[in-house]
RNA sequence: GGAGGCAUCGCCUAGCCCGGUCUAUGGCGCCGCACUGCUAAUGCGGUUUGGGUCUCAAGCCCAUCGAGGGUUCAAAUCCCUCUGCCUCCGCCA
């Protein structure tokens, strides 16, 4: 959610905003008439409550003034003035209730209307859709199997040819875009996972385990219950969802927090599985597992001051690229267009790892500065010396195990289908250089 | 799955039976001031969070006693539902 002191001073910067994203702007207007009406009626509510307060104010008084009355005259006149005040309370009543009725449904409509509203863009962001990013860099250079005499083979075959991915069974089991790792994939991933968590602990991130399965809380704090909703998998009987990117845990353990200004920032590594329906995107990576329901994952979260994000920002971006370029894998550096920026983030960078087979980059990674959004919905704060003000969150992709190893086999296949295993990697594999070829 | 207990403004805690000066008690911690060579001790004051009003601030108003409903002129207090934690029983590992 975005500072509504925005919205009230200043509402054509989120005019803007849904402008460049390419979302609805009228909403805006809404929004503005909305917000005055809640406040209309917040104060009529107000009012009417402190009216009766008063009048209850002297009603528990006169009661005792009753019962110890020592004459008849005086019984008399507390009686009546009694009676009278409980005429007004009882005529009273009815008009607080309905007042009280009016300012929540008003407060609710303005809830709803905000849920819609996307976070503000950086304006640094490009404009445009998913085919309008700015390339920031290139890193390495993509080797040419055809001077060297090799025909490539694509990750899944690969994958085969070494025991180490199994999709046919995954199939057999879950459907389609499911997979096992098997053998050298299996301890390839194990691999990874501790290669990313050395890095993560030797940069001071807190290791997690998280949840995968939350609440709708979390799932809307985090912004992934608005248009990305169809990519969610909810388990209807007990009202809850799981995760496509341990970003959502991370970001709900600190729900309804306060952190004092000096902790910050807080930096964790979570790890856990991910799961995504991959609606929409029928026939699309079909092959292999560039794009499975299914994976597990290494996410950076950060919580932070709102004038330390983008410095946060760019910590998180060259962690990933330490990461990567950790793996020798040659890659490329996206600024995302503000169209496929997502509701929480206001700006983003994708690493895309080169695909030899595909002869294109592909997103292997993706950090987001989603600023004080995710933060509002989620009601984590800051002390800031006399102050109470929102934190803004960030996360980064360090390893989504699927990508990195379909990016790891491919590049670093060799003639005779086995895979040289780069040498950070190795203390992790018990020495191994390279995974081949079974049998 | 069954039975019972608990949930109070950072932490601990009083209040709930019997509704109304509760504007929620006290202690600890923390902040400020005073006193004092310094520190400590002591004294005084402050210390939940959110919203509204207001140019800002101050002030004032409203909400907030786990959450949501209900009863009532009036709810921390009475009733119902839910959530979490604890204890016991059952079941499973």
């Amino acid at each position: 959610m975005i500072d509504p002191l925005v919205l009230r001073t200043d509402p054509d910067r989120i005019r803007e905003s849904q402008r460049r994203r390419g979302e609805n702007v009228e909403l805006v207007d809404e929004l503005v008439a909305a917000d005055i009406a809640k406040r209309q009626a917040q104060t009529a509510f107000d009012e009417l409550r402190s009216e009766q307060k008063g009048l209850g104010k002297r009603i528990g008084p006169l009661q005792g003034a009753l019962k110890k009355a020592g004459t008849d005259e005086a019984r008399q006149d507390a009686q009546t003035e009694l009676d009278s005040l409980m005429t007004q309370a009882q005529a009273l009543s009815d008009r607080v209730k309905e007042a009280e009725r009016s300012a929540a449904a008003a407060g609710d409509v303005v809830d709803a209307l905000w849920l819609q509203v996307s976070n503000l863009v950086n304006l640094e962001s490009p404009i445009g859709g998913e085919e309008d990013f700015t390339v920031l860099e290139e890193v390495g250079t993509p080797r040419d199997f055809e001077a060297e005499g090799i025909e490539a083979r694509d990750h899944l075959e690969l994958g085969e040819l070494l025991g180490a991915i199994d999709v046919e069974r995954g199939a057999k089991v879950s459907g389609s875009r499911f997979f096992y790792l098997t053998g050298p994939g299996a301890l390839l991933e194990f691999a990874l996972l501790n290669l990313a968590m050395q890095q993560a602990v030797e940069h001071g991130l807190v290791p997690m385990i998280t949840p995968s399965l939350v609440l709708p809380s979390a799932m809307e704090g985090t912004g992934f219950l608005g248009q990305a909703a169809e990519n969610v998998y909810r388990i209807e009987q007990d009202d809850m969802y799981l995760v496509g990117t341990s970003e959502v845990p991370l970001a709900g353990y600190h729900s309804d927090e306060i952190i004092d200004g000096d902790r910050l920032p807080l930096r964790y590594a979570g790890w856990s599985s991910c799961y995504r329906r991959e609606a929409g995107s029928y026939g699309k990576d079909t092959r292999g597992i560039i794009r499975v329901h299914q994976f597990d994952k290494v996410e950076m979260f950060v919580f932070c001051r709102p004038e330390d994000a983008e410095a946060e920002h760019a910590q998180l971006l060259a962690w990933e690229r330490e990461f990567v370029d950790a793996l020798e894998i040659p890659y490329r550096v996206i600024d995302v267009a503000t169209g496929d920026l997502g509701s929480s983030a206001a700006r983003k960078f994708d690493i895309e790892a080169w695909v030899p087979t595909q002869g294109t980059y592909r997103e292997i990674t993706s950090t987001s500065n989603t600023t004080e959004f995710q933060a509002r919905r989620l009601r984590i704060r800051m002390r800031d010396g006399e102050q109470t003000r929102p934190l803004a969150t960030l996360n980064g992709t360090l390893c989504a195990m699927p990508r990195v190893i379909v990016a790891l086999l491919e590049n670093h296949q060799q003639a005779d289908g086995s895979v040289a295993i780069p040498a950070a990697l190795r203390p992790f594999l018990g020495g191994r250089s390279a995974f081949t070829p079974v049998q």
